[in-house]
DNA sequence: CGTTCGACTTACGTAAACGTCAAGCTGATG
DNA sequence: CATCAGCTTGACGTTTACGTAAGTCGAACG
């Protein structure tokens, strides 16, 4: 039958997450899978809306973002505002995340220092050595 | 007496932190207070290490990989062989921290992409809405 | 018909990083 | 002296995003 839904596992497989995962996200209502008797079947929306989860959480946003994000998606196809209103959210989050690049290039740049001194340390203590045996 | 300590309280109030978060990080090794009586006195070195500290936080470092960090900052007194280990760590967290730039990178450039599409959905509903008029 | 297989529910467990009491000690102050 | 502010040590609570184990159930296989 190929009434375009997909069984758990086969979710799992092609978006490689964990039956737990996709119960929990059903929990949060994050997913709304049919019930066929006790099992679940999850449409194209229901993969449409994983993907942008999984997507959401690279970028940082946590579940709850999330979720608040699809509701307006979903609330919001036609309304303007709530379409800018995500929009916002998303530039926030990715002004967050530059600052936090800009951070962790920061800190890198000083580990490396760290590292260049440290080397120095170790190699001239190995001189030491050897010049003492 | 300026013998260049700091009580709970004025280190709370210089780096924004509670006392409970001291109390902590003294508890996870990552501060050493020196004790009179009962109190802590946080000393020009718990301050510096502090500063380290926050700022790992900010670049996204658990608190144990921060301490490992901050073992390598003062490793200079260590002796050879712990040293060569603890540039080691440095070093593996480096290539960790250069992966996490990476992917955060990835990330950036995958959301300025949905902005950009976001982007133009919203001026072309504004288009349409203004030629309803 | 018995067993196995996958999916299901329920519910406790986990890790990080503290928050939030409770209850006691201590130095300063009125 | 009594009180109060401020510090102390436990120790349990909180949040997020699931992991994991126990026990059940219907379908499929031999």
């Amino acid at each position: 039958m190929t009434d375009n839904t997909l069984t758990i596992r086969e979710m799992c497989d092609t978006y490689d997450v964990t039956p737990r995962t996709l119960r929990f996200y059903e929990s949060k209502e994050l997913l709304f899978p049919i019930r066929e008797g006790q099992k679940r079947l999850f449409t194209k929306r229901d993969r449409a809306r994983l993907k942008l989860i999984l997507r959401g959480k690279r970028f940082g946003f946590s579940l709850e973002q999330i979720r608040q994000l699809l509701d307006l998606y979903d609330a919001g196809d036609q309304q303007q505002v709530q379409l800018e209103r995500t929009y916002e959210l998303a530039r926030e989050r990715l002004a967050d995340m530059e600052l936090q690049r800009d951070e962790l290039n920061q800190a890198i740049d000083d580990l490396k220092e760290q590292l260049k001194w440290g080397e120095k340390i170790i190699t001239s203590n190995k001189q030491n050595k050897r010049a003492a045996e």
